[in-house]
RNA sequence: GGGCCUGUAGCUCAAUGGUUAGAGCAGGGGACUCAUAAUCCCUUGGUUGGGGGUUCGAAUCCCUCCAGGCCUACCA
């Protein structure tokens, strides 16, 4: 076990701007991490962006940029959202960072060192306008190659391959005995399957005349290396791997294996669960320091896949403006479930905030405040009540809350945990009902039971607030701002009892306004 | 063509092969007043996509069909 818990994201290609869904991979995996610093757990979080290829090379073209400019001017915007999104990484991989650049080739080196690359001659159809070679599923009908794909010549060609079929069989082993390699585990079914078919080696070079922008060969200059032997890499350079010691780099064997790399379910295969592992272990890595792959679902829209081409995408910055940050940071995580599919809805996200952030938590905090005040100035106090309603809650529901938050999390099922903080604020609700506090407070003989339900009530909001704290880090600080508690709470504050007799309650402030939906458009 | 996933209430989803298939929202009825017209209680609603099979027992396992989605398709 690494002394700090590693987790990375798919790194993002800056050739178009960030979506719904590059946000909620982030947000997920910054969930994950704030949840290992509530635990006051070390924690690296590690994100990034793939600026190398020969699409970023296109469009830069197009625009008559250098191609670094364009990936930084890319960057930027993901940079932004991040920072929007209160996405809180620790280490950022840029593929054009001349650090990566350095364990990129000193990787390649090791590996045509032991024999693991080798060059051939390939022959085939090649398209000019789009700059590829074509294979069969590219004819039409017809079995020829249509005028989409411009001028086709057969074109011979050389190119550096990876001995990736050598360890074939090394995979499927380590598939089979290694349950958690792939979660959830219908994926791993999947990748199996995948596996067993996998045949021929991996092209790992373009020649310099057909791409320039990308990470020469070490041991040939007249290639760069493709997408698999640089964005892939980054998991590993950022972390340290064969870094010098005063690169700045983390020290890595303090990090790997990462605790999760969080991907989408379109990169696990080939990409991730084939090539990615295999490069591991031919590396050297050891199949206790393959790490597990955290493969999530999309969000679709209305049904559909999210495409540029469907002009269906969303626009998470402008979502966050017009909802608010913890809006879309709740709604991304309470209304998927992790590695399934969900529909993206507007609607949804209103919806699951209002009912449950702004009516049920928000409005509790609320009138536990104006009670607490109205009847006790404020101050709360411990008394000896024990009235079953409230031993229950003590003792059983809210510990029963946190325990069942902690499982779901350490399962990365951030849905199921949420449901159980807000199931907590519920049964609070109902409990103010049941004891109703403003007939207690008319009646001098049953002070003590509204002191011990007010108290009950405040202390059972503070542990929803911590358990919000890695969901929205914002809101969850502003509860226990109210409640006049600190704003930096560990997990085991989450326990009972913490608020001290006479502690004196912060003045009521609604945090979670009611959304409205948008004005319909007038056309 | 090969593979994987999904199909359960109007919607979003739960249910190690084991009571009468559950929860939230929405819908209907009622209560309360501390509160962001919030909350709480009651309630309507299901041939678990269809059809076979295995089993004392199936939403769950097997076969098959239907619908939807995704990956992959001798590979540079």
């Amino acid at each position: 076990m690494p002394a700090c818990t590693f987790y990375t994201t798919a790194i993002d290609y800056t050739n178009a701007p960030p979506h719904i869904g590059h946000a909620y991979e982030k947000v997920l995996t910054d969930v994950l991490a704030r949840f290992e610093r509530l635990r006051r757990r070390p924690v690296y979080y590690l994100t990034g962006v793939d600026q190398h290829g020969q699409k970023v090379q296109q469009s830069a073209e197009k625009e008559g940029l250098a191609p670094l400019e364009f990936a930084e001017r890319c960057t930027a915007k993901f940079l932004d959202l991040w920072k929007t999104l209160d996405v809180q990484f620790d280490g950022w991989a840029a593929t054009t960072h001349p650090l990566h650049k350095q364990t990129v080739q000193r990787i390649l080196q090791r590996l045509f060192d032991a024999g693991q690359l080798y060059k051939q001659r390939h022959n085939g159809f090649y398209s000019v306008r789009q700059e590829q070679f074509l294979t069969d599923k590219e004819r039409n009908e017809a079995g020829e190659f249509g005028p989409e794909w411009g001028q086709v010549v057969e074109l011979e060609e050389e190119n550096w391959y990876f001995r990736l079929s050598d360890h074939r069989d090394w995979l499927l082993g380590f598939i089979d005995s290694h349950p958690h390699f792939i979660v959830p585990a219908f994926r791993r079914t999947e990748l199996r399957n995948a596996v067993e078919k996998l045949s021929g080696d991996l092209c790992i070079s373009r020649p310099k005349a057909r791409l320039s922008w990308g990470i020469e060969l070490p041991f040939d200059s007249g290639f760069v290396t493709y997408v698999w032997f640089d964005a892939l890499i980054n998991y590993i350079s950022f972390a340290g791997y064969l870094a010098d010691p005063d690169s700045g780099l983390p020290e890595f064997r303090s990090l790997w294996p990462a605790r999760a790399q969080v991907i989408g379910k379109d990169i696990l295969i080939p990409a991730h669960g084939i090539y990615w592992s295999i490069m591991l272990h031919a590396l050297g890595f050891p199949d206790d320091e393959i790490p597990t792959l955290l493969v999530h679902g999309w969000w679709n829209i209305s049904g559909a896949k999210m495409s540029k081409s469907l002009g269906n995408t969303v626009d998470p910055a402008a979502l966050a403006e017009r909802y608010g940050v913890t809006a879309l940071r709740y709604y991304l995580m309470a209304d998927i479930s992790t590695g399934r599919d969900a529909d993206f809805s507007e609607e949804r996200l209103r919806m699951r905030f209002n009912d449950e952030l702004a009516n049920n938590v928000g409005n509790l905090l609320n009138r536990t405040l104006n009670m607490a005040h109205r009847y006790r100035q404020g101050v709360l106090r411990r008394t000896g009540c024990q009235d079953a309603d409230l031993v229950s809650l003590a003792g059983t529901e809210a510990p029963a809350a946190v325990a069942e938050y902690t499982k779901a999390m350490e399962q990365f099922e951030v849905d199921a945990a949420l449901e159980a903080a807000v199931r907590l604020a519920r049964t609070c609700n109902q409990l103010i009902e049941a004891s109703a506090p403003w007939k207690l407070a008319k009646d001098p003989t049953l002070a003590e039971r509204l002191d011990a339900v007010l108290y009950h009530l405040a202390e059972s909001i503070r542990i929803i607030a911590v358990l919000l704290v890695p969901v929205l880090p914002e809101a969850a600080r502003g509860i226990l701002a109210q409640l006049n508690c600190p704003t930096d709470p560990a997990l085991s504050d989450a326990g009972w009892g913490v608020l001290p007799d006479g502690h004196s309650l912060g003045a009521p402030v609604p945090l979670f306004p009611r959304l409205e939906a948008p004005p319909a458009p007038a056309d």
